[in-house]
DNA sequence: CCTACCGATCGGTAGG
DNA sequence: CCTACCGATCGGTAGG
């Protein structure tokens, strides 16, 4: 019995990830349950051993990758760490997000717009206050003068929104190492930041 | 009649500008002819009268906006800019689209993957062309040194996805003002090209 | 531009 | 986990 639910828990899994993946290529609502069974191997009918709705398996991708940015987020939070040096790891965190998890990252991304209440205000809440506790170290860093006087809340955008553009890397042979993908990317952006 | 060939292509405008909306707001699949029908104020079936289907209409917001876009580029062809110059002119055009044309825009940079053949690959073609314009402008700043030598693959994507960062701009009150949003980001993202 | 309607497909349930 | 099936909604057409 122990074994039967393990075996529906990794089932389970099964589903999440092939959604993911679906959800990334076609979008959620383009997405049919048919479509989904199919790529599992099991009749339409059947997902519903192992999920609730349609909208749940949306909502478990999204939270449970909401999450693992915002344990990230607490995990910087050390005073040895100086606010260059706390951008620079978010920068590398959320381009290691989109390069090693790119369908559950890039779901929460694109189609969070498709939760249904109360799910939708508590995401985009969460992502309230994330961006917040980034433009604080951008703030902070600026009023130490470790980083030029650009706007915080601007400068989170585009670090941010950079990021979404690996998609392309992802899509067009990934001639370029991920390693230095990386690297170019930070010190991009890291360098539009500094002062010398 | 020409007033009425007049009345219908200005009703076609409408329908267009109003599905480029909802299109945005809740994603192609996800928008139906019969919302879209209430919205322009007439009957579903009424609609096709002007259109001749739901997929013709993406392609028309798209191809129109993508051609704006190609004829930027080429209009920045000038020997009397520098890359720097150039550079510059693409990330302020880009921003200026996201800022004012934001519906057209939006769905160009986040729907196309909804268009059907022959229009995705027409789609993905001319912004391969339109990309790599973009890469031979960084390119050729670099080695002129005008600019630090990074890969124009990476910057090129982090300029252009920097930019749908303007996307929260627009959901969020619109607090900073539109041209202190484009200084900012240009401040940024060249500031982080330039050598000195 | 509308009424009336089509075949197809959707998410999901019953019952085993 | 499957067969059989539901009501709802989809894009689109006929005919006026």
């Amino acid at each position: 019995m122990a074994k039967s639910i393990r075996k529906k828990a990794s089932k389970k899994e099964l589903i999440l990830q092939r959604a993911s993946a679906m959800f990334r290529e076609k979008g959620f609502p383009a997405t049919s349950m048919r479509d989904l069974a199919e790529s599992v191997g099991i009749e339409a009918a059947s997902l519903y051993n192992h999920i609730q709705s349609k909208s749940e398996i949306l909502q478990e991708i999204i939270f449970r990758t909401a999450n693992d940015c915002n344990v990230h987020m607490d995990r910087i939070d050390l005073p040895s760490l100086n606010n260059i040096q706390k951008t620079e790891s978010l920068i590398r965190f959320h381009v290691q997000m989109m390069l090693n998890r790119f369908d559950d990252y890039y779901v929460m991304v694109n189609e969070w717009i498709h939760l249904t209440e109360p799910y939708l205000t508590n995401f985009t809440t969460q992502r309230r206050n994330y961006v917040q506790k980034m433009e604080a170290i951008l703030a902070d860093g600026i009023s130490k003068k470790e980083m030029k006087p650009v706007l915080p809340y601007v400068a989170m955008l585009t670090i941010l929104s950079s990021v979404r553009g690996l998609e392309f890397w992802h899509r067009s042979g990934k001639k370029v190492l991920a390693q230095t993908m990386e690297d170019n990317m930070v010190n991009h952006l890291i360098g539009g930041l500094k002062k010398n």
